[in-house]
DNA sequence: GTCTATACCGCGATAGAC
DNA sequence: GTCTATCGCGGTATAGAC
């Protein structure tokens, strides 16, 4: 809901500081990884006062679940309702999680290692929110394809890819860099990414290509 | 190394046992997440006895990666030395991608959390077995894009968008389990993503198409 | 090699003063 | 709202008998 993990200057009030500190160090360590003593300690508070602010910490864990989605959901909701047509509407989507991606990278890991729980903290929670935004989307592909603005696909396999290509390149991005020797978040590393990804889906989408 | 986690009968040994039931376990739930106490319960001695085979945790640990790696660099060994051209080869090694992890269900968790800690703890041991694999990969694209029998694409970036897109697959089944009602790993799910993603590279990669 | 018993400590949570 | 102090559990690891 509030504010991302970049250079934010450090809310006033220790509740919030609590909840954005919690939510980069759930995202580095996962939930047992992280004491709870830790995240006091670099909100500036003790822990007794951070259970004070939130009775435990599976209560904290899902406050800044529940903060993540919100900016998700938030984003996205701008994403997909600019009326654009075929690919374009396709590359805009792509762009847009790019960029939110981008500056949200602890949302990014949070999902991964919900979504790799399977029976995790969140399912529902998530799932609530992901499910009309994915029918939304697929939606939209099936209209696109009987026009015939776009190849016919399998919508939902090709979302499939989208997230899984899309998600990865932020959750790995620390693994890839042992492999190539650039930083995958540079803004050029980014840049060639974002591109190559979207030439794919270009060529194998766009009905009336060369 | 030795064998996987389908339905092998129980090895003799406490310590094959022991190793496992903790790569499951690991899998499942993570390091932090398994009490050494619960997989030598599962393995059927007392902790102690674990301790006397690994004489740590985070030994036992590192002794799961090595099984897990050893496992997957014998089988892609195989895939990548097939002699195949074109998008041949390209199938051939996609579809070797999702028999593995149909059948190591666990390698493709574990390995997910390594690559989203980063700083996790295997980090070189992973991208020591991962560099040549992708590098051969590498190689063999660039050669078949200069005879012209793929199209042209950044070969890194179509590595990842395929290594991105079926490990998301099989590491978040669980979470896509809740989006659609199918078993995503059911054998009908599974080939008709498999199917989507090769059409997919098909139509991206194919030159004389259409 | 496997066990029982136990040491030891980190961590989540509570009590209660300020 | 924030603190100090402390409880109590669960978890890794060790000692030492069989």
């Amino acid at each position: 809901m509030t504010t991302p993990d970049a250079a934010t200057p450090r809310p006033a009030s220790s509740r919030a500081r609590i909840l954005l500190v919690a939510r980069t160090e759930f995202a580095e360590r996962g939930f047992d990884g992280v004491p709870l003593q830790a995240i006091a300690a670099r909100a500036g508070v003790r822990h007794p006062t951070l259970l004070y602010h939130f009775e435990s910490k599976e209560l904290l864990y899902r406050a800044v679940i529940e903060s993540v989605v919100g900016d998700w959901a938030a984003e996205t909701e701008r994403a997909i309702s600019t009326g654009l047509l075929g690919f374009e509407q396709v590359a805009a989507l792509v762009d847009a999680a790019f960029r939110f991606f981008d500056r949200h990278g602890d949302f990014v890991r949070i999902v991964r290692r919900e979504a790799i729980e399977g029976g995790g903290r969140m399912e529902e929670q998530m799932a609530e929110f992901m499910r009309p935004f994915l029918e939304d989307a697929v939606r939209f592909l099936r209209k696109e394809m009987r026009a015939g603005r776009l190849r016919r696909h399998d919508p939902v396999e090709l979302m499939q890819v989208c997230y899984g290509t899309v998600l990865t390149y932020f959750s790995d991005a620390r693994f890839r860099a042992n492999l190539v020797d650039e930083d995958p978040l540079s803004a050029s590393a980014l840049g060639r990414h974002k591109r190559a990804l979207l030439k794919l889906l270009r060529t194998a989408l766009e009905p009336e290509l060369r």
